[in-house]
DNA sequence: GCTTGAACCTCTACCCACTGTAGCTTGTAA
DNA sequence: TTACAAGCTACAGTGGGTAGAGGTTCAAGC
């Protein structure tokens, strides 16, 4: 049985993040010492990783439980499962698009700035004047 | 003289962020008419606007406060106002080059599945073990 | 001038996914 | 036995807002 501190080294977690897990449900309550403290086995230390990494992945808290909770059921149709990972492809690329638009306009800001005075700067006056920008915010990209 | 809801629809800003904002020392404390409600004028709509094009760009809400405060100082240098600029578009170069990990990883895992239960699901073997995974989550990538 | 109702006000709580702190108790190795 | 690392609970705070309750003010239409 493993302390709590064992188990977060063994996973890369912080000690209040587990509890946190605990608190909302994601972990389950463990086992306790006699003094009240906390002892996990080898069914939470597989469960934790499973969390931690799909939180790597980039998947929400609640992505996560449903699947775990999908995990859980080895007999069903894994199409759920795709449609979860599918749908944080899509947040990814989302979200890359948008990066790659920002990336593109603080370079160009940063080229075609004289590094002079203030006054003069080229980053600022883009930030003063939307219609010097390149950028789609509006879109969303 | 403008009321709060026009300067909100005229810069695409919800009421509660201004007043938001006017909390956290980002904008000024505007006047008020005699029952108390704020009137502003073309110089926070200005303020206003830039804080908001800022943040479209990315920037932090103290990165936006540094650029604000430089941009009230025509006459220094905008070195300072290029480091911020730069300092993001590292942050945001980080950004992509994690998330394409992720992606490239995600679409992966999504290409090998069977399609087939949940306990061949290939998705859910590589959120089990990791060694499995092509991302190298460790050094931050 | 009066009425209506949209827009304003303050205050509080909530979102995500943790992280940190204070003040106390327990476990373990020397 | 003693020392102290590691555990415990409870609560506050992070960023960047967003939502709602419950009350007040403004302005247009009559
Ligand atoms: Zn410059
Ligand atoms: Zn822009
Ligand atoms: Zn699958
Ligand atoms: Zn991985």
């Amino acid at each position: 049985m493993l302390a709590i501190g064992t188990l977060a080294k063994r996973t890369g977690t912080k000690v209040q993040t587990i509890r946190y897990y605990e608190q909302i449900g994601l972990l389950p309550e463990p086992g306790r010492t006699e003094g009240g403290q906390r002892r996990y086995g080898d069914t939470d230390l597989d469960r934790l990783a499973f969390i931690r990494h799909a939180r790597q992945l980039g998947f929400t808290l609640e992505a996560t439980r449903e699947l775990l909770d999908l995990s859980d059921n080895p007999d069903r149709s894994c199409a759920e499962v795709d449609v979860i990972a599918h749908r944080q492809l899509k947040e990814v690329e989302v979200r890359i698009s948008r990066l790659e638009a920002l990336r593109k306009e603080l370079k160009r800001m940063l080229r075609e700035c004289s590094r002079d005075t203030v006054s003069d700067c080229r980053v600022l006056e883009v930030l003063r004047d939307h219609s010097a920008c390149l950028a789609n915010h509006d879109k969303g990209v």
